[in-house]
DNA sequence: CTGACGGGTGTTATCGCTAACATCATCGGT
DNA sequence: ACCGATGATGTTAGCGATAACACCCGTCAG
């Protein structure tokens, strides 16, 4: 009954089953125009009757080529990358490609090389870095030309193919509903400095404030954490002047409202605040937070295609890709008292 | 200069320069032992001097196995599922294994199948399906016995090789350390009720309960959002007899917070109230929660162990591993007032 | 009527590796 | 000095697919 040994059924069984030869097997699992339709209806039948699936490392060695794609990613929780990771990883199974995820502890130029590496054993197709500080790409530089390769998130300055959200919109689009509430100016609480996200918004809350004749208040410089929002809302609570705060994430923005809830101060009767990514608590908030979503399904497949279209073309095209966010209103935002 | 059709170099081309045979490198990759020390360094000095890398697809064809696991696990950014998964890639990572995700939109049977479909299409080693609900663990039957399979936060019940953390003990350490303050009982807000994580809480809790003796009021049913926390919470804020909490996760007690501060309910000078998870946040929440923490990477190594075990013997072991979660204490429990 | 053409199919070589067996020293025991 | 055991290496045969070419047959133009 039992026949462990047996192996996996092979093309040549297929061939044998509907009276051909493994090579017109081949054919019609690749889409060959020559194959009489009659023949390809006995070929699938054998297939599915044996229950045959083609052996991928045969093909992937005669070929060259492989179905695998590597995402190289932080070793992180946050929202913004995590949510990024799960919706290319959805793009590509519904392209056909298996995603291999490297993760990295620290985005240093090492560990990054280490991954790529790694990946390079397992013959990938093609590589995608998320790569959201300087650091991360700077390691890029050691990746070898030939290898085709996409940066999300990553330098808007380099030459790389880039798939990005446009920040600077974003942050735009933010600034400017706190300004035509008719709010003088508008403070920020930035994320990291060295993310190419933070400073992408804090370049789009300036312009938007220089384009209003607005004065540009400091930037407090946080990390991405409520605990690190809530310091900075602290400060801001203190002081009468402020009335509207754009907080460059969900979870900073959480920590200013409830700074500014300890003080006394009612968001948003007295204090408007706008966040950024539209986690899905935010709509949960007290109040309900006005705040950016970015399409990360959007960029998946931006990304997947930028990188397919590398490994088809052979050339590496200089090409970058930016989705504009939209701006999700709910009760964070009124003018000023 | 630029040799764009030049193709990596082969085995032979190694055993060519080292002066041996492609036989004897494919032996000092392999460690196998008979192999003189000094044609061991020979060989590997002309690996590294070509930069020759193993070609997985002609190894896995030969050996009909491959240096891959597939995951299935829900498209989601839940911080416990997320932090799992981004532990298991670092564990296999350093085991030196790839790991392929296969993300789905629901844990139903189809797309489970599906997704176990594509990997097997891959020919992964081994399965490591993320079945946090019953239609998951439902949908693993189909799975067929020879792949080995680890299912994790799955069904206790079930005989699959099983990997999960004690929700039990860790609700049963979290309810008696509000009984022992002197609380008279422990309220108790769960997850969602076909998650077996929310029922193995919701079952330590009672244990705990019925252990001390205290009387064992109704669960609070929610799903893992800070919003149903905040709603639950809301009910439990106007009941005076309430003094303390136990919320399956730290968003949901994160509701439950805000509900209380809202009702003019100190934490914990007048309720006490512990969570699940110890998410980043978590200690800066208002007050720092007590909460406990889930050993995600012990989770990730021990799961690999299973899947590699039944790979390398073949037989599937009815094995089945649980991690202890630590209390981590902070400043949301005291007495009751 | 014949030869060029092309659609449909089979045959053979090949990808880069490991398994299995073959070969040839070397060595210790009697 | 002979012999089998053992160690170090080479030789050969696949694994399961695709590529390249060969082949057979009609069809159609000249």
């Amino acid at each position: 009954m039992d026949q462990k040994t047996t192996r996996d059924p092979a093309m040549t069984d297929v061939a044998r089953l509907a009276g051909v030869s493994h090579q017109t097997v081949s054919r019609v699992l690749n889409d060959h125009p020559n194959v009489r339709e009659q023949t390809r209806l006995r070929v699938r039948a054998a297939i599915k009757e044996l229950g045959y699936r083609p052996n991928r490392a045969a093909r992937a060695l005669v070929t060259g080529k492989t179905q695998l794609i590597g995402v190289v990613a932080q070793n992180s929780t946050l929202y913004g990358p995590a949510s990024l990771l799960s919706a290319f990883e959805e793009a590509a199974g519904e392209a056909g490609f298996a995603v291999s995820v490297g993760r990295v502890k620290v985005l240093d130029r090492e560990s990054i090389a280490a991954a790529v590496e790694r990946h390079r054993d397992q013959r990938v197709a093609g590589i995608v870095v998320i790569a959201p500080n300087s650091s991360a790409a700077d390691a890029l530089a050691d990746v070898p030309a030939e290898l085709p390769l996409v940066t999300v998130d990553g330098d808007p300055d380099r030459s790389t193919p880039l798939v990005t959200v446009d920040q600077g919109v974003g942050a735009y689009d933010a600034t400017t509903l706190l300004l035509q509430a008719g709010h003088e100016t508008v403070w920020h609480v930035s994320g990291p400095t060295d993310w190419f996200d933070a400073a992408g918004r804090v370049h789009g809350w300036r312009r938007a404030l220089e384009m209003h004749n607005a004065e540009v208040p400091p930037v407090m410089a946080a990390d991405w954490s409520a605990a690190s929002g809530y310091k900075a809302g602290q400060m801001l609570a203190r002081m009468p002047e402020v009335t509207a705060v754009f907080a460059s994430n969900d979870h900073l923005a959480l920590g200013v409202l409830r700074a500014m809830h300890e003080r006394g101060r009612r968001v948003p009767h007295d204090v408007s605040v706008v966040g950024f990514d539209d986690v899905p608590e935010a709509a949960y908030f007290i109040p309900p937070l006005t705040t950016v979503r970015p399409d990360f399904a959007a960029v998946a497949r931006e990304t997947l295609g930028l990188l397919l279209e590398q490994v088809s073309e052979g050339e590496s095209a200089q090409s970058r890709r930016t989705i504009a966010p939209v701006l999700v209103q709910r009760e964070s935002v009124a003018p000023p008292a």
